[in-house]
DNA sequence: ATAATTTCCGAACATTAGTGCGGATATAAT
DNA sequence: ATTATATCCGCACTAATGTTCGGAAATTAT
């Protein structure tokens, strides 16, 4: 058998993904779209090449008529470590107000979207939280869209590490590398392009400790 | 909470069947159809209910755009959980030619450091290799030193994808969101402040897709 | 090189399919 | 009974979506 057409192969991870995604599969312009192909009739002249070699079958007008022949590759059995689950408290956004665990909730669990990550790099896993990120507010701190970020409740930072600080006088929180100077603080954003800020050591606080970050472009 | 009207109750297991059978959710009009309800309208009000109560989501505008509810990942047990472990293969720092996994160390990776990652945020985990980012060259890409950058190696990217892309008129590599338009590649910094460049499709190379980032602060 | 075949392109075209709306009917609350 | 509320009905409208077709471009065969 010919060896798939690398386009063919592109659009085939297209549907697998897109599938995973919504749950239902593309239609011929969404596959369009995300694989970078000038027009329908190309994706629905692959499509047919595709069913001809037998990777997928395809109901004629039919939106969405697609069905992916090869479900499953059983690979071979992933190993199972350590992984601490640290839950998903809610979206950080510019403006909205700065979630934290409450000590109520911190018990209640109970429903709440979880995220594991590997003991070997995250540590313990003690009083960790995760947040994930909307919009581009923390560019500054190399954080976009879609960033999670996992934080660590405490009010006690070293000098140099990543916090979410809430500077009183403005009521605003963001997140920075933190340096204790005595009498004046200096916040540090984490991109060197950008400028320092200092205050007064009484008008910031530091609300959690920003443990890591995690980004996933699937 | 009140009980789903028997109408919905139908309407419900009707799309359960219909996915069994085809894959593929069904339309308002298949639904119509199925339950001999007599007006596409009826069908899509009864929609919008079963969505309010959280049986099933629904997108809007979109051709079969219905998940059911009690889907996906429902199972409750926690206990250990799958990860992947994937090689951490060298560094990556302006200047310095772009590690890329070769067949022959890919088979001997006794002794190289490896990288768990949650099976969950990551997939499969098949061709899957890390990079250690060395210095402040990647700051456009909201990458910075010490960031752990999980690539697949993979020559065909999709359109919005961020890859790793090497401009061969410059002979640089850097690490870019990819939109293939046609005649035309357009490289976008993941950095929204910072502008696109378009090149000559053919002097652009893919060399790795870049599946997430991970950036740990102890 | 030349011809044959495959793949791609762009632009219509024709269904398919989701939505909106006025009003009829049923069901529940007062 | 009389309102209020929820559900249903048709029908029309519009957006989404698969298909067709002539011809260009790329690839492969002769």
């Amino acid at each position: 058998m010919k060896t798939l057409a690398e386009r063919q192969q592109l659009i085939l991870s297209f549907i697998e993904e897109f599938i995973e995604e919504h749950d239902y599969p593309p239609t011929v312009r969404d596959i369009q779209r995300g694989c970078g192909i000038s027009s329908t009739s190309v994706v629905s002249y692959n499509l047919d090449r595709l069913k001809d070699s037998g990777a997928l079958s395809r109901d004629s007008e039919v939106s969405r008529g697609l069905k992916l022949a090869g479900q499953k590759g059983g690979s071979s059995g992933p190993v199972s470590i350590d992984t601490v689950a640290v839950p998903l408290l809610g979206t950080i956004a510019a403006g909205s107000p700065f979630p934290m665990p409450e000590n109520d909730t911190w018990s209640d669990l109970t429903g709440q979207e979880l995220i594991d990550l590997p003991q070997a790099i995250i540590g313990t896993g003690d009083g960790l939280y995760a947040l994930k990120v909307r919009g581009e507010s923390m560019i500054d701190a190399l954080i976009c869209d879609g960033d999670l970020v996992i934080m660590e409740q405490t009010s006690t930072v070293r000098n140099g590490q990543m916090a979410a600080v809430r500077i009183k006088s403005d009521n605003s929180t963001t997140l920075k590398h933190y340096y204790a100077e005595g009498p004046r603080t200096r916040l540090e954003p984490a991109n060197p392009l950008m400028e320092a800020m200092t205050f007064n050591s009484t008008d910031v606080e530091v609300l959690s400790r920003v443990v890591g970050v995690w980004r996933y472009m699937g």
